[in-house]
DNA sequence: CCAACCTATGTGTATTGTACACATATATAC
DNA sequence: GTATATATGTGTACAATACACATAGGTTGG
């Protein structure tokens, strides 16, 4: 394999750089300014780097929330078009948003170390011994 | 469901807070520092958010790693103990490490803009109508 | 000497979050 | 009245990781 660019392989699963456990918090946070209902959310969730967000599955992630009781729905029909589904988030709903935000800091910090090590200096030599540096 | 405290069920899967492929660059740096093993990665990686990381993961993980081309191995025999497979960053281990790197930014900029939100301030009032705010 | 233990690598299978493909229904516009 | 935008949904696939378990070499101590 080559080195310096990117093999055919290893373009096509691009990189993803993205938590898991995205979605559900985005959804929340959005909740958590406005009701609002799945269409609608798809444009929303794009800007936090959901941007070609599949209909099926946000639709269906929003049906486990609510099972999970962290938001609720009911339809909106007194208007043209077809019938919404509104969402509002529930206390319980945000109280897993303070939750996961709170990890969220947490992870942060993995990912400034991966940072301050990736840009050069090690961040220690806390290793006990490092013999295998070359043979 | 009761505010304010999670429930069992909320509970039970924890909040993960990790990106998805966490674990390739992980190992592809700490690599670019030194040549490593399995057992010695499992210790290393645990500073980047894997604190249990299961065994069988990793290895397999490293093999395939090896087949994608970004790293190299051989048996290291020449000690006391069980045989190690040494692993090496190859020179597309280091430009997909760049890669990514590189994506994480942007990644960033999201979570950035999650915590914006989250901390209060609304970014910004762009949404075209909010006529949903009570009903 | 052999049993217990640490080191080290591995396989088989399950789980989970999201992706992809596709289906359906309601209103409005032409 | 059929095309289009809006809106919600189901079935299935996939990839990253988790979980459970197996194996084998070497060292230590009774």
């Amino acid at each position: 394999m080559e080195a310096g660019v990117l093999s055919k392989e290893e373009k096509k699963r691009e990189v993803e750089v993205r938590p898991r456990n995205w979605l559900v918090p985005v959804i929340l946070l959005t909740l958590r300014e406005w009701n609002s209902y799945g269409y609608e959310l798809m444009e929303r969730t794009a800007a936090f780097g959901f941007e070609a967000m599949n209909p099926g599955t946000l639709y269906r992630t929003l049906r486990q929330m609510e099972k999970d009781g962290v938001v609720e729905s009911k339809w909106e029909t007194s208007r043209g078009g077809p019938a919404r589904r509104m969402y509002t988030i529930t206390d319980a709903g945000e109280a897993y948003l303070d939750f996961w935000a709170e990890a969220l800091e947490q992870y942060r910090r993995n990912m400034d170390a991966f940072f301050r090590l990736y840009t050069g200096r090690p961040l220690m030599n806390n290793k006990n011994d490092k013999e295998e540096e070359n043979e």
